[in-house]
DNA sequence: CTAAAAATTTAGACTAGTCTAAATTTGAGA
DNA sequence: TCTCAAATTTAGACTAGTCTAAATTTTTAG
């Protein structure tokens, strides 16, 4: 088995190798794991000795087929454990990432597959990220960006990407949610910001940082 | 906050100064964590250096106010999450203790509470345990050793001692859990066997090894 | 194309937890 | 009360994971 510390750097390189290129650099693994450029190195060393990532000095690294695996499993892992969170135990969307993180981590493939059941096979976390598959299978989300959406249509939020407190907190104060449905009313150039108006419900003004946070499919 | 490994070792010592006497010896420990004395020796140092432990050289151990505190706590994490496997994700009540080791030692207050909500406060554990309260205290419980019983009284089984998974798939092969009922029909000196009958169900002769492990109450 | 900056790796050290083997202390029985 | 076996502790070593500081490689800008 894996220590916490290794799954934690192939869910790292896992994430940061879906959102920028397939190579991740030293660097932004270090700075997503809050941690030294020095450790990441070392760590990629022992990784690569079992397998688990393509890594080579100074060139960045990649999961192997291996590696990949483990990463979506503890990905898999911590968005059922957020599910239940929200779900069964009743936490706000915005209480559950720290609780996730260690859950991620327990050791029991009965618990994963039990806990699975209990909650209905859900295909999507609090934060409308979608669960992997037992198999390893990510379902596709055709989702777009907010920011990219464009005016008088109707939108239904389907996914944040920012998933801090203090971001979860301001779409709370404004009533945005997964499922909520929207349009925008108009964009503004000078700074990228938005007027939309929630379908039955009040406008607000999101800026450019709020709107490339939030991803919507068109109704 | 304190790692696994101080909470497994606060965990013993609380379990066996329960069990054995006051003061808990190096050997002791070092035989049910598993691991050797000279480890003990040294978490014990450390122990004792934050104050959770009383420690004397030679003397043996026995746990502070704190440490006793954070034993207990470990402990009521333990049994809530067993009943929560057992209950509401519908794993045997054999199947439980190795994911229950590990989910005792994950850190959130909140947590707990809400679990224990859930689980609608729950007094003992699937095993008939009692499940220490949030301020430390364990309910006691008036029980008596089976092997303690006299003959054509109606008992209740109130909880088991030797939690094993050989002993709990024996139980559940005889059809004998928590509250099943029965008396003991006729007690053997020779080699302290019982033949017990269950109310409504079947006779069967149990050994002395199993009658010391089961825990009833008079009904 | 080259010099400086940025990124990365190496070297060496530290902590937590564990181990083996040797030394010390305890305590039980003659 | 003395001796010796058992229990315990100490000394020193090892692993995983981390760090700082120095060295090396890559990239970038002129």
């Amino acid at each position: 088995m894996f220590s916490h510390s290794e799954e934690n750097y192939l869910k790292v390189i896992h994430k940061l190798a879906f959102s920028n290129s397939k190579n991740v650099s030293t660097n932004l693994i270090a700075n997503e794991l809050q941690t030294k450029a020095s450790s990441v190195t070392d760590m990629l060393k022992k990784l690569a000795d079992k397998k688990l990532v393509n890594y080579e000095k100074y060139r960045g690294v990649s999961l192997t087929k291996k590696g990949e695996l483990i990463a979506v499993n503890v990905v898999r892992k911590h968005r059922l454990w957020e599910v239940f969170l929200v779900d069964t135990l009743k936490f706000n969307w915005d209480e559950v990432h720290d609780v996730a993180e260690q859950l991620e981590h327990i050791k029991s493939d009965q618990l994963i597959d039990r806990l699975d059941t209990f909650l209905n096979y859900p295909t999507i976390d609090p934060h409308g990220d979608p669960i992997p598959k037992k198999n390893g299978e990510i379902p596709f989300n055709n989702s777009i960006l907010l920011s990219e959406g464009i005016t008088n249509k109707i939108y239904k939020v389907s996914c944040v990407k920012d998933n801090s407190k203090s971001f979860l907190q301001f779409l709370d104060k404004h009533e945005i949610t997964i499922n909520s449905e929207l349009t925008i009313v108009d964009k503004f150039d000078f700074d990228d910001s938005m007027t939309v108006k929630l379908i039955g419900g009040h406008s607000i003004i999101l800026s450019n940082k709020v709107s490339t946070n939030v991803f919507v499919n068109l109704k």
